[in-house]
DNA sequence: GTCTATATACCGATAGAC
DNA sequence: GTCTATCGGTATATAGAC
């Protein structure tokens, strides 16, 4: 395990995982408007070497904006509260290219829209009462909305929000009967 | 006022508005990828007379996504509730416009900001206790999640929301001291 | 005043040199 | 295996014919 030439299919699979590294934060950066160019550029690459490892650039888009699945979680409303103290800090690369793409990729917005979809089934078996179907998807949707101010928007009174602080209002959310 | 012919500088004047008419709905539908052939098409006309009237894509751009001020309500937690009630049911063509285009234009992303940091300032205002700054932005934030949810995204359980049920939620949002 | 033609630039993708 | 050169397409924007 010490020093260890590496062989070219080595070399090769590293190339291909910085050309997805640098696709992720490309188009988390300018959405599904990133170029092959600037991706091969950041990835230090020639940019026929994007296309011969991934086929074309709407693959390597799809590869790129695939949500990281976190629905392992028990407690959902604590789960829930983890995902929202986290996202107000920070934002997966993956995740932050859906978000940024969603609104002008069909394909990024349909994945969104079934992301939030399994999130709030998940949310609403642990509610109580008969709106908890409604009242899921505007808690999810809720997270989404905070998460673009906080990371697209910049909004200042996000900056620096403490997670305990919006804790409470979460729980709020879930156990408050309308 | 009965039958009057036109005069060509109104004439002019009504192709204008048509082509901006035309630019929000292609902006809405399509972000600030829209293109001038596209809204061109959609209004009727030649795509050199859209620069002809309004000079670039860009100054077309802005008028088409600047949003429409409607924070003359004095009641401001029912006010929000009204805004959010409305959101779920339709949305205006400028409206659409900006927040479709939010997330891939810094100018549409600006716009929304300062949107956002106005009605946050004035709900913190008749907000209570002293999160009032933090949690006015996270109801504003919710609302504009909300909205994308529902008119973006298309989560089946925001089609057919009601008014009624959601307005407690938003009150629970405004009076519940966390 | 309106439209045809075009200048200029950049895109994704391909073919072939080395 | 990697890169140069380029094809075909489309975009914004402009100039000039009518």
């Amino acid at each position: 395990m010490a020093d260890h030439t590496p062989t070219r299919a080595e070399r090769r699979e590293a190339t291909a995982r910085r050309i997805l590294e640098a696709a992720q934060h490309e188009f988390g950066a300018h959405g599904d408007g990133a170029t092959i160019r600037s991706i091969a550029r950041r990835a230090g690459v020639d940019p026929s070497l994007v296309l011969q490892h991934y086929g074309s650039k709407q693959a390597l888009f799809s590869l790129a904006v695939r949500p990281v699945s976190d629905l392992e979680g028990e407690d959902v409303p604590a789960h829930l509260a983890e995902v929202l103290d986290v996202r107000l800090r920070e934002l997966p690369a993956s995740t932050k290219a859906l978000m940024r793409s969603m609104l002008t990729s069909a394909e990024a917005a349909e994945a969104m829209s079934v992301y939030l979809r399994e999130r709030a089934a998940r949310l609403a078996e642990a509610m109580p009462d008969d709106h908890a179907e409604l009242r899921a998807a505007l808690v999810v949707s809720s997270i989404m909305g905070i998460t673009i101010a906080r990371h697209f928007l910049d909004l200042p009174a996000l900056e620096d929000a403490d997670g305990d602080d919006v804790a409470a209002l979460v729980d709020s959310w879930t156990s408050t009967a309308p």
